[in-house]
DNA sequence: CCAAGGCCTGAATG
DNA sequence: ACATTCAGGCCTT
């Protein structure tokens, strides 16, 4: 049976979700906190160390989201341009620190970092006759000195690295509650961790903690709802404040629905290209 | 409640 | 060359 829907890898991975993934020929390796995946050229994933993984969403109803998102002219356009562009599910423990890192940054300099903080703190395994480094366990990050997290090139964001894998080892923040509780009560308690406001909890919770009606305002997404949306959202102040990201939040949940996150991402993913935008 | 400024870093820009 | 700006924000004042 062939899938209706087939996922676009290449352009998925390239929609600023995930930051540590590698192209080998056709397939695609990617860490996942202590998994590797490997996607082939046939969209077919695998876990390299057997372990059971939902990386790709598979329960989400993909037609009906993007039926529902596609009401939305703007959106229709993207989906239409980016058909096969898809949410992952990703280790919530990673995502985390990647988007702590993420902020007041750029796709190179997460890439980078991230790598780098594998390399020092993650575990080193041979699979396949290739080397790959896991991502760090928390007690690993939470145990670590500022000085050897910022080696990483992380700058002033290492305390909020080491701060956030502590509250993650002592139960402060518990990802299977944060999972299972609705989305403001996930956000209330993710951005309790410094280094995480608004916009990093929303990538979090989206792109982890399966909160599909989270959509992550950064400044791309203020430039887009100022340029196709001007009517619909109109933006009050100078600067995005906590109250203004909550209102916007808000009318935005209403027009594009409950799985407006996937049209944050179809959205994104197209005003990034049409500025030539670089993902690696 | 809102505005303004500072912040690590390194690639890109002038 | 060398200085300045900018990058998927956050936090403090």
């Amino acid at each position: 049976m062939k899938n209706k829907f087939p996922i676009d890898v290449d352009n998925s991975i390239n929609s600023g979700q995930v930051f540590l993934w590698k192209k080998d020929g056709a397939d695609w390796y990617g860490i996942n906190g202590q998994d590797i995946l490997k996607i082939n050229k046939n969209g077919i994933i695998k876990s390299l160390t057997n372990t059971k993984t939902n990386f790709f969403r598979k329960n989400d109803n993909i037609q009906k989201i993007i039926k529902l998102i596609s009401k939305d002219q703007t959106v229709n356009k993207a989906v239409k341009e980016y058909e096969g562009l898809r949410i992952f599910r990703q280790d919530p423990f990673q995502c985390m620190i990647s988007f702590i890192i993420s902020s007041n940054s750029n796709i190179q300099k997460i890439k980078s970092s991230l790598e780098k903080i594998t390399e020092k703190f993650g575990k080193q395994v041979r699979i396949q006759n290739k080397e790959f480094f896991l991502f760090p366990e928390p007690e690993k990050l939470a145990n670590a000195s500022i000085n050897e997290i910022k080696a990483c090139g992380v700058g002033y964001r290492a305390p909020f690295i080491k701060e956030a894998a502590q509250m993650v080892t002592l139960k402060k923040i518990d990802f299977k509650y944060l999972e299972k509780c609705d989305y403001y009560e996930a956000k209330k308690n993710i951005c309790l961790v410094p280094g995480i406001g608004n916009k990093v909890a929303d990538c979090i919770m989206l792109f982890s903690l399966n909160k599909l009606e989270a959509f992550p305002l950064d400044t791309w997404m203020i430039k887009i709802l100022e340029k196709y949306y001007s009517k619909e959202f109109k933006i009050e102040t100078k600067t995005i404040t906590q109250k203004q990201y909550q209102l916007l939040h808000e009318k935005i949940v209403n027009h594009f629905g409950p799985y407006c996150g996937y049209a944050q991402q179809f959205l994104f993913k197209m005003e990034r290209e049409n500025n030539d935008k670089k993902w690696l």
